[in-house]
Formats: structure tokens, C-alpha cells, sequence
DNA sequence: CGGTTCCTTGAGGATGATCAACGAGGGTGG
DNA sequence: CCACCCTCGTTGATCATCCTCAAGGAACCG
């Protein structure tokens, strides 16, 4: 995927590149805005966990997507935390220095001004999907999201994931997708889901 | 409130204004985006109205805000319709020279990044607070966001509306705040919500 | 005073959460 | 190659919660 700024420009600008493990931490709910981070190569989840054990996953990042900047922009705190998902490389940059990139490039200022602009409209989407209450509608539209073409394709995330982001239980996933198997909405191979 | 982009610029720039009687659509979820919306008096919800009645409420808009940008930012349609909370009064600019006004004012544009890492911001926190399920923990998300001073102060909206906010019921609506009351998390008199 | 809108209460039912096992596959080290 | 462990998937039974439906009451406004 195309990148969200030209990596040598960031390079050039004074960004870190950082490895991740998979599983590693880049930071917790609450903790300062201080960096623009950008995935080189690998994954990102945010999520949040509550008063224990339960997760919600507010989405995921892949290759050449940033993330995390909106708490970054407006000088607020992380509202979820962010963990590698796989093993991860990223470029850092201080978000003074990305503000000095901002100043002095207004074609990448309006880039960015569209990519906050279409995270609004997903999430006014998702919220619009989650609030519908049904869990068969709340799993197709995680499935949705994560179709790239229109053929059938094999959904790489297991059932407790979907159970993270949809705001469900693993059992009532579980169950749902039996359902959804039964009515042709997906194929289900040696535990593998397609959609 | 202190206006997004100054009145008087706006109608330089050939902003109309317009009335809109309380009830009165806007636009419709699924409409083009073909307009910058700012309110100079009065209220605007935003919300979705699933296939039969049901009604989630995303969010209310006041005196000096502007609503609906995101679509009209990305060349999308409407997520979600809007509608006169009271009777509202409206400048309304096509996009072509809301883009012009970006161009010419750089501050400007840096104001609307800044905006819209606020609204996603909020939105995190909001869906993080819905996913958590407990009709009682919603409604005080919802009371949290209306409060704007620290004492206690008259919740204007009826229950029906906080209902659909939460994507709760009204009947639970009205139960669960008996319960609050209880627990002294709000005030009760006279059917007024106090909080 | 009549109508509308909003609030309230009760009973009953559906549904997803919870709890408790167990199964299946894959990887690792002996 | 086998035994073990760990993660992920699966199933059934039970429970709590919120929704649904139905009815009526209270407040407000012309």
C-alpha cells in the first residue's frame, strides 16, 4: 500500500525506524501523544481492555497506514492502546517535527485532512452497524470491512478477534457463524472462514 | 460558541443563509455531500433510522459548529441524515468554494484538521463506552457529554432521546435512571433529569 | 378542556453472556 | 517418533438482562 508520507522524507525529517515483536506494546490507553507513527512493514491493533479481561478493538492498522495521530493533533492522551499484531517495523517521528512537515508541505497538510475526514466517516459507519444489535449483522459488517475484492476470500482473523471488535463473545461468534454458514452468507473449510 | 469560520467571511466567500423550522430535514443519509454546513443559531441532530423505527441518534450540533463535513471532504454521501433540533438557522456554502477557502486560508485548514482529530477522538471514546454494554454506564457516558459546567445542571433531552443515543430503549432508559436516582448518581424532580 | 407528547409500570419472552468441559491442530523438545 | 503443551474452536446448560407489548398516567399547550 501506498504510504501515508514518502519514507524518505520522514528519514529526512529525523524519524526513528523501530522493530517490533509480535505482541510488543508501542503504548497504552492514556499515555502522552507524543510521536507520529507509521507502519513500514507488518500490523497494529488498537483496542482497549477493561475492568477485566474484556477487549474491544477499535481497529486495525496495516502496511503504509498511519496511526494513532488524532490524539497527537489536538495534544490529548491515548483512548485505546496499540500493540503489534505481528512482527512490526515503524517509523517515529517527534510530532514537533511532524508538525514542522505539516507547515512546510500543504499538499501532504490536506492529506491528511482527508484521511482524519474518511476515519470519521468509517466510524460513523461502524457505529451505525454496531448499535443494530444483531450479532449476525454486527459480524457481516466486520466482514465487510475486511473484503478487499469481490470474489470469496479467507478471513484471517480467528474468532475471538471477531469476538474483540464486534463487542461479542467468542461463543456467541462461534454460534452466529454456524448460522451464517447455514444461510450461504459464509463458507466455513476445516475451521477456516470464507467470505 | 465561538464559529468555525467567521460569519462574515463565509458570506464573502457566498455562504446562504437558511431556515429551518424544528423537524425539518436537512439531508438524508445517503444524499451526496455537495455543501459545508455551519449552524448560526439553533441545533442539528444527526442520526440513522434503521428499517423500522428504531432511531440511533449520532450526535447533536449547536450554535457556531459545523456538521456533515467528512462525506464532503472524500466525495462521499451522507452516513447518516439531519435533522432541525429547534428551529435552526443555517449558512450553507457549496464545496467547490468551501475548497477555496482551505486554499486562501491555511489556518483555516489547520483549524479542520484539528477538528476532525477532535470528532474521531470523541468517537474512540464514545464506541469504547457503548461496547461496555451496561445500559448504566452509557447513559452516564451520555450525561458525561452533556455536562458542560461541574455542578449539577437540568439534563434538556427527553428520555426517548437518550434512549436513542445509547441505542437502549426507553423503558430501560427510564428504568435504569430509577436506579441511579437510587444510587445517587442523578436527581429526579418532577420527571426533570438532574445531573 | 381536549389533544399531544412524554413518562411509567408490569408481565413475559428472547437472546446473548456465562460457566464448564472437551476436541483438534501445530509446534517443541525429549 | 512420541508426549506434551498451548492456542483455538466447539458444545451444552443455565442465567441475567434487556426487549417487547400493552396499558395507563402526567404534564404541557393551544
Amino acid at each position: 500500500m501506498k504510504p501515508q508520507i514518502d519514507l524518505e522524507l520522514l528519514l529526512s525529517y529525523g524519524a526513528n525506524c523501530k522493530k517490533y515483536a509480535k505482541g510488543e506494546i508501542l503504548f497504552y490507553e492514556g499515555d502522552e501523544a507524543l510521536y507520529y507513527y507509521q507502519i513500514v512493514e507488518g500490523s497494529v491493533k488498537m483496542y482497549n481492555s477493561n475492568d477485566e479481561g474484556k477487549e474491544y478493538t477499535q481497529g486495525y492498522f496495516s502496511e503504509g497506514q498511519s496511526f494513532g495521530e488524532p490524539p497527537m493533533f489536538i495534544d490529548e492522551c491515548y483512548p485505546a492502546s496499540a500493540m503489534a499484531f505481528q512482527d512490526t517495523e515503524i517509523l517515529k517521528l517527534h510530532k514537533d517535527r511532524f508538525w514542522k512537515i505539516l507547515d512546510e508541505n500543504p499538499k501532504i497538510e490536506r492529506h491528511f485532512l482527508k484521511l482524519m475526514a474518511r476515519r470519521i466517516h468509517n466510524k460513523a459507519t461502524t457505529s451505525k452497524d454496531i448499535i443494530n444489535q444483531k450479532p449476525e449483522f454486527r459480524i457481516q459488517a466486520f466482514l465487510d470491512s475486511c473484503k478487499k475484492s469481490r470474489e470469496k476470500e479467507l478471513i484471517e482473523f480467528t474468532r475471538q478477534e471477531i469476538a474483540n471488535f464486534t463487542g461479542l463473545r467468542v461463543e456467541t461468534v462461534i454460534r452466529t457463524l454456524l448460522k451464517m454458514k447455514q444461510k450461504k452468507i459464509v463458507d466455513i473449510v476445516n475451521h477456516k472462514i470464507f467470505y
